[in-house]
DNA sequence: TTGTAGGCGTTATCAT
DNA sequence: ATGATAACGCCTACAA
């Protein structure tokens, strides 16, 4: 029984001298076969060391059971939360989930996307980089009717379910508080506004300001790729052209902890000179000194939510659907470097 | 042309009156074919919107270009760091990357195991749960002849490729270093011990007091999950047992967290009263206040150095391979958490 | 409840 | 340089 060659349905059948298809319908639990000779094939199926070719029954019936994730970077916490989250709802589900990140870039993204289709995933979630401006190698999907689902970096031009974060209200909020501590000159480092959220975050702060009479100063509003030596770019050249700034809103944590770093060697405290916040509440947020104030983001319960509806879409390719955007409430957490006169609650 | 059928190299051979396996040559490259019919079959195959069928593919020539990655949490910076090592790797390859957590659960990381065997992975990285003691799933693969690569977590039982980090080294230099910082009375808050790292990591701070001349007591070592709770926990057990201890070395930085935490609200100073080490560098150890000494594990490299090591092995199937174990070298890193008498260089 | 037969799209072998 | 043909392992009408 030990062959060399990959036990098949056929062998099975041949030893029990009964059909392939019996053999297959047994293995698959087909209703339509007796439970004695279910047993019987599942007993010798096992002896003969069998296993299902997963690549010839997904060839034949044209589905592969696997999820494409595309994500900008797999090394990070907000990404990693929400890859777990699908992994988790996928795999109870009978599931693979398959990753490629694009690293931000365009070119990746669109080969990845290329890629997955000739895979023959049956969805796929992206959340797309900081460089995708056009969107034909996502169209394809749509165009073929295999189901996507956007998370957090969504493209308004596409038609298709997406789960994003209250970026605006969070962003608002952000202001709103800072506002309330007594700030009067907010500078905001932003993403680039190509993308949708670091656009709403944006939005979300110029409103609050707004809403509270305050004027907003455009050059204290600078965009970059919000990576570390970004961070400490735009805030130097934030220090250079104002000394007046009383409080910065990053549109991410790494960001705002670079603000925090370079302003501390200026002798600058915080929060009692500048106050700072954040944006996406990094597990390092909660514990630097002082810790940073920060909107959170529940990525793992977004990536449960986009896989959910993904399938859904998948078991459901006929009915027309109705597309749905969640947005997903944020949470603020005030905590040490957006509070002035307060006691250290840490 | 706007079929709703899928276009097949058939397809395309009847449009052009050629047969389907030139189409098929051509579209792979086959230096076979004229530089002419190519061209002229690669426009066609465009304009008819193909889209090659790699399940088709894979089916036939028993490779699916995937490798399957299992790993016990997506959501941890060292498991993400490799993961995206691997997947950089992978993708320049050529190669598709398909991740499973296991949650550190036997049941589920036994299920993965299987369901990337059916699904005929070309090879698999592993790194294993803390509950894993047997490894019969993990023993199909190699009596399939399915290359397997260990990382991190590897099993000394099974023959094949591991990379590894130098635990026990980095071990025997942490407690080296608390030693040199005066340190006498040390306790070790470890992991299971069925996970060889956990165990090197023990060996190598119990070997580190043996050569400075130091007792152990055994009362201060415990070993626990290394989850938030259990660093409490641990931390509770080995302050109330015993109050004389002056360092204390954490084989994870969640852990030396919340021992940090812990003591602090105890009123006891850290690196003054006693001296705190963990194991990892998590992004927040180095942040925190104090920032936490620990020990540098290159998890992007090691992703990198699995997925060349397997990838190789997938390429050279015949060819009896001695495998290797390669031992990353781990970096001290001393931070605040563990030096006493010196300025505060953050 | 089980069997028969055909085909999924591609590649590989052999022939031309 | 190209064509004809078979085969990969499984599933699914349809038949019995």
């Amino acid at each position: 029984m030990t062959k060399q060659a990959e036990t098949t349905i056929h062998d099975i059948a041949k030893y029990l001298n009964i059909s392939a298809s019996t053999v297959s319908r047994a293995l698959n639990d087909n209703p339509l076969i007796s439970e004695a000779t279910r047993k019987k094939i599942r007993k010798v199926a096992n002896e003969m060391g069998y296993r299902p070719n997963t690549l010839a029954a997904n060839f034949r019936t044209k589905r592969t059971n696997t999820i494409g994730v595309i994500v900008p970077l797999i090394n990070r916490h907000f990404f990693s939360s929400v890859i777990s989250g699908i992994e988790d709802i996928a795999y109870s589900q009978g599931y693979t989930v398959s990753i490629s990140q694009s690293n931000d870039n365009f070119q990746k993204e669109t080969k990845i996307a290329k890629t997955m289709f000739n895979n023959r995933v049956d969805g796929v979630i992206v959340s797309i980089g900081m460089e995708t401006k056009s969107f034909e190698h996502l169209e394809l999907f749509l165009e073929r009717k295999i189901p996507l689902v956007f998370f957090d970096r969504a493209v308004d031009e596409i038609n298709a379910h997406k789960i994003v974060v209250d970026d605006f209200g969070g962003a608002y909020r952000v202001t709103k508080h800072l506002i309330e501590q007594g700030a009067k000159k907010i500078a905001h480092i932003g993403g680039p506004t190509n993308l949708k959220i670091y656009e709403d975050r944006k939005q979300g702060f110029l409103e609050a300001m707004k809403d509270a009479g305050l004027k907003t100063d455009k050059k204290l509003i600078i965009h970059n790729s919000l990576r570390h030596d970004d961070g400490v770019d735009a805030i130097r050249k934030l220090m250079d052209k104002n000394k007046k700034i009383d409080a910065i809103f990053c549109a991410n944590d790494t960001t705002a902890l670079s603000a925090i770093v370079y302003l501390k060697e200026l002798g600058i405290k915080i929060p009692e000179d500048i106050l700072v916040m954040g944006f996406s509440n990094e597990p390092f947020s909660r514990v630097t000194t002082p810790s940073i104030s920060t909107v959170k983001q529940p990525g793992f319960l977004m990536g449960q939510k986009a896989a959910e509806l993904l399938i859904h879409q998948i078991n459901n390719k006929k009915a027309d659907i109705k597309y749905q955007t969640l947005v997903m409430p944020t949470e603020l957490l005030i905590r040490e470097s957006s509070q002035k006169n307060v006691l250290n609650l840490h």
